[in-house]
DNA sequence: TTGTAGGCGTTATCAC
DNA sequence: GTGATAACGCCTACAA
């Protein structure tokens, strides 16, 4: 019995079908060169052998990878996780692999990744809600490496991204506020600084305010450091439960919040039912996202619906099709959101 | 100005620093046999060109990746997003990456993935909840790949995991409830078949009940194909949830359930309170892996503890440990879980 | 239609 | 201490 190499290559493959290595190749790449008895031959020799190619060498080759770099805040953050499933679908289904970084929203971290990532590792990167620093992104773009953000966009919007229209989103929780009968609406979010995402939300909220005039009164909105604090990082409920623990002895209510993520919305709403604060006979509470546990909670949330997996999926396609050089006729993807209407909204206009 | 090359490689830096490749590639690994002048002039270069070096080529010569490959069932399920956050920081901290791939519960889809992998990408596997199937593993073991399997154990059980005790968790959380007066104990779960973990509960059930000189009543056990159907992949709260609507109706109820997922809870106890049935007052329920929304719902659900995050982080030190040689004293970790008690269990040994 | 040979960017082995 | 040079496994002109 010969020594069979326990990876074989395409040398062993050649040696043993008894043909060039050229061959060999041209077969396993199905270039339609060999005659069908010499493809035979090979076939059986690859079979025979066990041969798989080493993509390693390949890639040294041919400067393609099929790896995809996919850099989010937080894997276990329900909204971030739903949209990573999306591009693992797209990911598996057009042949490529995932490989997968967290910054906790720290920019330093974020520029590592990146770094590690782009030394050749990888075709394609994908970025979700990155941080508003440019300059990180600059080395990508000079290495000339596709790049895709999802929800997020940057200042410099010539960037091949997939968003929702923000400050849409959040005006149209306060119009629906305001025909409830709504006249004061506090609102919940992280700092603004350096995300432009939740930048927009808050032009949202200033902007539907303004548009139904009324007032803007300070006393009604919550926008905290905490919730950037590295040693809290991914614990957004507790940190808007503690928050609103002081806020409802310290100061007025509304009658209504509007917070940018459903993770806040759980932590306010748990922090009013403690107080005896009834959710939503004395505050309506709208969220943001509408992940899977909305419908589970008391009450069930409204929230503003981001079509998460839709825009994991639309953004790896994109991604994909910028690498493989197809025809891009609109890599500025803006998909829909929508008020998702259940029972932590109240009518008040009985009042 | 000399054109400098986009990507230079060691030979363009040995080239400008006018010394030889070998010796550049001495002071980029820290190899100490240059001499500091020496050194000195390449790092200068390696500056000036901006370099940096090619880990598909060093891969190919030194057969090492860096990169380990995930396989988990579900990216999107908070309990596995939780350990993956887990094995992140491991990856990050030990200067590797880590490749993401979701198998739905799909062994072929599984053995697809895996295929993929071990094609010479990565240094070793680290599996969550993989299939029963020992044959898609063999391929694996025959490579001499490092594997790790977490929350799961083969029949054949010398190899490394990271597992908590699954028997003894539902065992203890009957002796709980035996405690709290309950004497008819209900118990939903995913079928059996292919999964270890699953079974080892269902035996715990079935321990406890013995120990407890309870009767085994099969009109309170809901095991039921639909959690494996494929279309309804990733909501298992709405299959409880339908599941239950129907049960309610046909059967009697226990005084208290027990199930395999927090997630199954919720939907349960959704199911329970549309039908006025009162959480815990009229029936208990005690949910599995205390996921981060747990204190959010209501009532706040009792569970069983699983030490996600630790469990990520253990496997994967486990796996780079034994793919950096290092020695290992035991590789077969069981972590400890702990029921944490809140408000969906009441007592009822005063009836 | 098939074979030869060069090179992708490293590391490792030897000389010097 | 330093410098040639041969691999690693593959792809792809180009030659035959």
């Amino acid at each position: 019995m010969p020594n069979q190499p326990i990876n074989p290559s395409i040398k062993d493959i050649a040696k043993e079908a008894g043909v060039a290595i050229s061959t060999v190749s041209y077969v396993v790449n199905n270039k339609d060169l060999v005659a069908d008895k010499t493809k035979e031959k090979v076939l059986k020799a690859i079979d025979k052998l066990g041969y798989n190619p080493n993509y390693i060498a390949r890639s040294l080759r041919t400067k393609k990878t099929s790896t995809i770099g996919v850099i989010v805040y937080d894997i276990s953050n329900p909204f971030v996780a739903q949209m990573v499933k999306g591009m693992e679908e797209v990911v598996k289904k057009r042949g490529y692999m995932m490989v997968l970084g967290c910054t906790f929203n720290d920019s330093i971290e974020e520029e590592r990744q990146i770094n590690v990532m782009i030394n050749q590792f990888i075709d394609g990167l994908l970025i979700v809600s990155g941080s508003d620093n440019e300059k990180i992104y600059k080395k990508i773009i000079n290495r000339k490496i596709p790049l895709v953000f999802i929800d997020r966009e940057l200042e410099n919007n010539d960037r091949a991204s997939v968003i929702i229209n923000n400050v849409d989103a959040v005006e149209k929780a306060i119009d629906y506020l305001f025909l409830m009968g709504h006249k004061k609406i506090g609102y919940i979010s992280y700092p603004l600084e350096n995300q432009t995402t939740i930048k927009q939300r808050y032009c949202g909220y200033l902007k539907g305010l303004k548009k139904n005039s009324l007032a803007y009164d300070p006393e009604y909105v919550v926008i905290d450091k905490k919730f950037m604090d590295k040693e809290l990082e991914g614990k957004d409920m507790e940190i808007t439960y503690n928050l609103m623990q002081q806020f409802i002895k310290l100061k007025k209510l509304p009658t209504a919040f509007i917070t940018i993520s459903d993770i806040i919305a759980y932590g306010l709403i748990k922090a009013l039912k403690e107080n005896n604060i009834k959710v939503p006979e004395d505050v309506s509470v709208i969220g943001f996202d509408n992940i899977m546990f909305d419908d589970y909670i008391s009450p069930p949330l409204t929230t503003i619906k981001q079509p998460k997996r839709t825009m994991g999926i639309t953004g790896m396609n994109l991604l994909l099709d910028i690498i493989e050089g197809k025809n891009i006729e609109n890599s500025r993807i803006v998909l829909p959101t929508e008020i998702i209407k259940r029972q932590s909204v109240k009518s008040i206009s009985l009042y």
